[in-house]
DNA sequence: CTGAAAGCGCTAACAT
DNA sequence: ATGTTAGCGCTTTCAG
């Protein structure tokens, strides 16, 4: 039904719905919160009226009153990585539980921008904030000094005594690697992400173990740290299948670099994985359409941000509880992009 | 950095500017926003005070009393969709631009939650909303009784008086129908999305076009409406592969769904193009990496968001200007998947 | 050009 | 159990 109805009718206040109930305001608010000190019967009426009158209280207001808002603020670094998307899903499914509503701020990894959004959401007086903070020496003092609640998500920021969860980085990229050498490749190379994330430097070290534990060296020039986007893994890949000795396999950190590394392969036409393997870090929608369907290192995304979310509401509820640090496992997904090499 | 900061210290409000320079804190006031009604130098030395105190002025109580806040709401139907993702970051550059911040609200499809939203961003008096609508029948008079601007986003609302922007969906899904038949494709079917969607439906209305121009009646067999998920797409490509006499081309009306039925096709062992044509409809990271690389109608999705956020800046300067309805094209990339049929 | 004072809509402290 | 009052931090008349 397209209502076209009058254009700046005014909003009804707290006030109108005390009138028409013959009630005060405070009395109203009072039912409307369902505080216990007000009659069942008169909270009843006050709320019929309320609903009657289509009143919906005035958030900014109650948020400066209450000196705290009722929405969490989900700091991501890339929007356009399903990785955070269905992270995002998760928060929200708990938030909406809990009285409180989401919204997505999206700092492209970019640290003026992230700046930019902790002061935002302190100044929109956000009841809690769940950050996947664009490098590992984030400063969150902002946010920590307005008792704003906290969880940092997917990555660390070191030296910070805040909530958060992340997956295990190290153990998932060391089987990862361990999986593309018992696989018979020998010669693998690393593609992770920028060395101010503490996901990429863990994965570069969990790579790193992996090669040592089967008796190898770490060639410092198979390793590369990039950013986390396609395109970095397109560069990097490329340069590294161009070198005098190319490495016969990669572990790429990430899942945009590792559609970047699939497309470098695949236009100098190597076989995929005849000739070069290739093990992902985190699924996505098209990991496993690709030609060769890709292995990866699965991360529980989901679980991330309601855990994440567990924590806020934990925080809120409690400010002095312990500083609680969750790492959940992850799951080698092995498809076809690391069957082995063929002579 | 990390500042350790001693937790709760107050946040420093107008008023201690005002202490501290000397001045009433309508002064600071003015100066903060700039009012030409101040001395200049008067200004500067406020400004300065300001910054030396790291003072952000409170966006709370900003909005209560100019009853409009400064952020933009962009709401969207699924943020896992990387179509809304590209968007959003147009949005966000224009609205940076224009000093206001950008959060965003998934609705997931679902008419209850995107209720919810409008009633959120409402409350939250946000500045403007950018939506693609869940429904053709989605309801913003809430928003427009509050004189909230209102865009709407790659779906239309019928009957809403609102600026809007959308590609041109006819035209692009008739346009990849008659390049189906033209590969040698014949019997087509069309995989799209709910009907409540403007954009399913005139990307069903263009393929059924396009088939009339070469003579063809539509079977209606061949017809789906589905979800525009991934999964939507698998089940009805399977279904449509299960029949009697199977179409052998598919026109796939989003993006996920195209990755649904890429999968379904797999799974059987049916090739693609040489038995089965497809063409997507909004391209992805992935599909020129799947097997084969996907055919799709490319859709402009940054200056999508560009746009609408034009549209938005233009409505918050001028209330009364005239609705503006545009409509972006597209454009048609020709991959693997649709080269045609061997015997 | 600057200051004093009112008030946005709500909630919490205080009164009854 | 309910009403009255004050005030969250800011902007905007209205005076001067």
């Amino acid at each position: 039904m397209i209502e076209t109805g009058r254009a700046g009718s005014r909003r009804v206040r707290m006030r109108d719905v005390a009138t028409r109930a013959g009630v005060s305001a405070a009395t109203v608010s009072r039912a409307l919160n369902n505080r216990p000190t007000v009659d069942p019967q008169l909270a009843d009426r006050v709320r019929k009226v309320a609903a009657d009158l289509g009143y919906e209280p005035n958030r900014v207001a109650r948020s400066l009153r209450r000196q705290a808002g009722s929405v969490w603020a989900l700091i991501i670094s890339d929007i356009e990585n399903p990785f955070f998307t269905s992270v995002a899903r998760g928060v929200e499914e708990v938030a909406l539980h809990e009285g409180f509503s989401v919204v997505l701020c999206n700092t492209d990894e970019n640290i003026a921008r992230e700046r930019r959004y902790l002061d935002v959401v302190l100044a929109e007086q956000a009841a809690g904030v769940i950050i996947a903070p664009a490098s590992d020496r984030t400063d969150i003092s902002v946010l920590r000094d307005h008792d704003v609640p906290v969880v940092t998500l997917d990555r660390r920021i070191r030296g910070a005594q805040v909530d958060s969860v992340v997956v295990d980085n190290y153990a998932g990229a060391r089987q990862a690697t361990s999986h593309l050498l018992g696989a018979g490749y020998w010669r693998i190379a690393c593609i992770s992400g920028p060395s101010k994330l503490t996901t990429a430097t863990e994965r570069r070290k969990g790579y790193a173990a992996a090669l040592r534990a089967a008796g190898q060296e770490v060639d410092r020039r198979w390793v590369r740290q990039t950013d986390f986007r396609v395109e970095g893994g397109y560069v990097a890949a490329g340069e590294l299948l161009d070198l005098a000795e190319p490495p016969d396999a990669f572990f790429v950190a990430n899942n945009l670099m590792a559609a970047g590394a699939m497309r470098a392969l695949r236009e100098r036409g190597i076989d995929v994985p005849e000739k070069v393997g290739v093990v992902g870090f985190d699924d996505s929608p098209w990991a496993p359409l690709m030609a060769p369907a890709l292995t990866i290192v699965e991360q529980p995304t989901y679980l991330l941000g309601t855990e994440a979310a567990r924590l806020l509401r934990r925080r809120l509820a409690d400010r002095s509880a312990a500083v609680e640090a969750v790492t959940l496992p992850t799951e080698l997904r092995v498809r076809d992009s690391s069957r082995g090499p063929q002579p």
